[in-house]
DNA sequence: TTTTTAATGTAAACTACCCGACATTTTTAA
DNA sequence: TTAAAAATGTCGGGTAGTTTACATTAAAAA
């Protein structure tokens, strides 16, 4: 990959925008990218140097998996996020991985150390970035709320909802969202078994609010949910 | 309150080890204190300019209010937290209060905006700042998953194991913490009811894990929870 | 195309937890 | 010291959601 193709991954995330443009470049040297496909594992808190990753395309889920080979899902990340080491600390005893929920995943990369330099360098990359981890803090938070108070109806109602919000295709009241999720990864975002997610589905369906494929979901009002 | 005092306030803090003491004095100039006694409100997310709060000594909640006037805790912070606008970010339509849990509170605060111009003369802060944040999100994060995967039971073992992780005072493997947490708030962390709670605990001292009271809570062996 | 694997659909038994209701104890205020 | 308020204890009845178990359908792989 070129040079000027690497310069222009990262300039234009909100994250870079205060930096000048040899600041990028300095980045970019020590920048790594990857491609994937669907399906593929992406593993990136391995035994190599922390970094930190951005996802220039395509989704991805975050999984882990604890002693006894469960997986759980613990994030899904979007274009435009990052993810990694976003605590600025390595976490040895984690052992996470990503996999690609769409055709085509692009994410890009750089070292942990050298972006603690920028950020000395660069003090308003560091206020720009705690802004940003901020207000990842506050989603998570948000759902976290959610999770606690409302039950499993409402929590996949409020989860389809901001889904579209993000990504849907908007036509006057009716939403299409490209779904790359399956009805387990759903379940596992709201805190309920596959099943129950299933059910949900179903009886949104019967009562017409939604029309749920693999490929795609379709809402007809959204402001109905 | 003495200029000096104030300074050492902001000093012993590890955030702010790496300021100079002019540079700690510029942030006292503007620092507002507040003392609070058990039971006390305080406001902070109020119509005032955007601050961000350091708690000296003593423990409080944040408590939010929905639409419906029902009061739900939404953090404890501890001797030594950060809270308030911790995202940079102010938000204007959260209405959240913070409520004194311990005898003697002592709050000290500052502008956000001379927060921010700090860190832009100091990089350094800017990043200690920044990991202290992310840690933040990393315990908020852990939670969360504890919440949606595990049991009420196996919530409060955690919760009381990293109580007294943080808190407790050890003698072996004898724990003592200081309990300024009713059972009401207890259940508010762990997400369950409060009847819920007292049942649990009462459990957990039928099996002679921990002995409760209003004051403290024992803890016979912290490995068996 | 056929085979294999992954995703979705369905349903009964079971249970952890919620909900309401009230009694008792402790703390705070009068 | 007494009255009021807050915190804790206890107990069923109800149910949302889990668990287990298997059937069907769609998508990859062979």
């Amino acid at each position: 990959m070129s040079e000027e193709l690497k310069y222009w991954y990262l300039r234009d995330h909100k994250l870079f925008w205060t930096l000048s443009m040899s600041q990028v470049k300095q980045l970019c040297i020590i920048t790594g990218f990857k491609k994937a496909k669907k399906g593929d594992v992406i593993y990136f808190s391995s035994s190599e140097v922390p970094r930190i990753f951005l996802l220039k395309k395509g989704n991805i889920k975050i999984v882990e998996i604890d002693e006894e080979g469960n997986e759980t899902s613990k994030d899904i990340i979007q274009k435009g996020d990052l993810f990694g080491e976003l605590t600025l600390e390595s976490d040895r005893n984690s052992s996470e991985y990503a996999k690609a929920l769409t055709d085509e995943v692009i994410i890009c990369s750089f070292l942990l150390s050298d972006f603690e330099n920028l950020m000395l360098q660069n003090p308003n990359l560091a206020l720009t970035y705690t802004k940003f981890v901020g207000l990842k803090m506050k989603r998570i938070k948000n759902s976290y709320s959610n999770l606690i108070s409302k039950d499993a109806k409402t929590r996949l109602h409020t989860f389809i909802k901001e889904w579209a919000e993000k990504e849907g295709k908007f036509n006057g009241n009716k939403v299409t969202i490209d779904n790359y999720l399956t009805q387990a990864d759903i379940a596992q975002i709201i805190g309920t078994l596959r099943q129950t997610a299933t059910q949900l589905l179903n009886e949104m369906e019967e009562k017409q609010l939604i029309f749920y494929t693999r490929k795609e979901i379709l809402i007809e009002d959204v402001s109905m949910l």
